[in-house]
DNA sequence: GCGAGCCTCCCCCGCACGGGGGAGACGATC
DNA sequence: GATCGTCTCCCCCGTGCGGGGGAGGCTCGC
């Protein structure tokens, strides 16, 4: 079965633009589109999509918003990935806090973007997008570590999770850790798998990157 | 032909203890032994060592003085290996900032020492004991960030190297880092290994941590 | 001119890492 | 009692990573 996504999005060449896009993959389908925050709700209660595309810049009711109501009145809901156009967009930051589960630039390749249907269909996260990091300090981010304390807000780790990402973020290798833990090197690379997924990240170096930037360990 | 070491502390037993270790191993030789930093000098003139293991704490002359008495004052002088007892004692710091090459736990197993003199006669760094760290950051360190700063003020980087850990410190893979930079993936992972080596760290996370550490990249 | 340092790229190679599965044990919750 | 989440451990497998070499071209300073 497809992965059914719904766009919600004020501008009709953006729709149209991730309808092409996701509707060339075989395993994505766009059930339906909505032009603002307001008429997501009952069409989410008709479609039961799998996941909602959602822009968070929009007139009536904004993704934030949007993405509270969601959540708050639907019974199973779908997951959310919100589109954003800006790289920095603190309204991300807020939407992410309200429960949304990734975000994704609208200048993203359409490989991406179909990358990241993909992943929050699965029910993964995508919380650590390098490429908006990167764009972000570049363009002189003064609050790129308000993403990544959403990030780590919502990443919910469990406590071994978190003992072992702290233990990751002072250089620890798994064996190491799996030493000074007590464990067996599987279940150590169990948790990291664990720790990468909720946080979005590829590889272990991006996780301590997350874990500093969003102050859950701290330098000195 | 063997490592050369001359030994300097202050107490007999420490001496003996370092050499019985590093005698065992058939590529290093003790040449020679000191108990104060003022007798350094003239030993190092005459036995011309390798390596100098020495002490921070001793009496007349320490060893951060003794350290830059000797950098000063001796064409080619050895590499300068700082033993300790304390996993944070500032004047460790000072020691490094003096221009000591590494520094080393009295503790440490012996393995861990002959490791240690063998890296610093290699030319190596020996900046990121991660042992260290964790101790310190067990008992509560609040200055474990001096020991960074110092690592990346003697890490010495190249512009390029310092451009491909900022980088790193992205999250940035190998082959990013190279399209970013418009150049090999062979090229980065030699940058790579190069910071590595400086910075003494085992692996990109110990070095992004490094860089944490040391402000060299701030959080936000 | 010549060397030193830097940047670039190349080879081989071992291994830790991370993805993708699964599974048993335990406690809490329903 | 059944279910869920967590923690634990196991398998296979591809590959990015890092160590170990080397080498050519460039600029700078002696």
């Amino acid at each position: 079965m497809p992965v059914t996504v719904l766009l919600v999005d004020d501008e009709p060449l953006v729709r149209a633009g991730l309808r092409a896009v996701l509707e060339a993959q075989p395993d994505i389908e766009v059930v339906g589109e909505a032009a603002d925050g307001a008429a997501v709700i009952p069409l989410v209660r008709r479609l039961r999509p799998d996941v909602v595309a959602m822009d968070v810049r929009m007139p009536l009711l904004d993704g934030i918003e949007a993405t509270r109501a969601l959540l708050r009145t639907v019974d199973d809901p779908p997951r959310i990935l919100v589109v954003t156009t800006f790289e920095n967009d603190e309204y991300v930051y807020e939407a992410l806090r309200a429960g949304a589960d990734g975000f994704l630039l609208k200048r993203a390749r359409p490989a991406e973007i179909v990358h990241a249907v993909r992943l929050i269909a699965e029910g993964e996260s995508l919380l650590f997008p390098a490429s908006v990091r990167q764009l972000a300090a570049e363009y002189g981010d003064a609050g790129g570590n308000r993403a990544a304390r959403a990030v780590l807000e919502r990443a919910q780790l469990t406590e071994r999770e978190a003992e072992v990402l702290r233990l990751m973020a002072r250089g620890l290798s798994n064996a190491e850790i799996a030493t000074r833990l007590v464990v067996g090197t599987e279940t150590v690379k169990s948790h990291v798998s664990s720790v990468l997924a909720k946080l979005g990240a590829r590889d272990r170096t991006q996780a301590v990157i997350a874990a500093y930037e969003s102050g859950f360990v701290a330098p000195g």
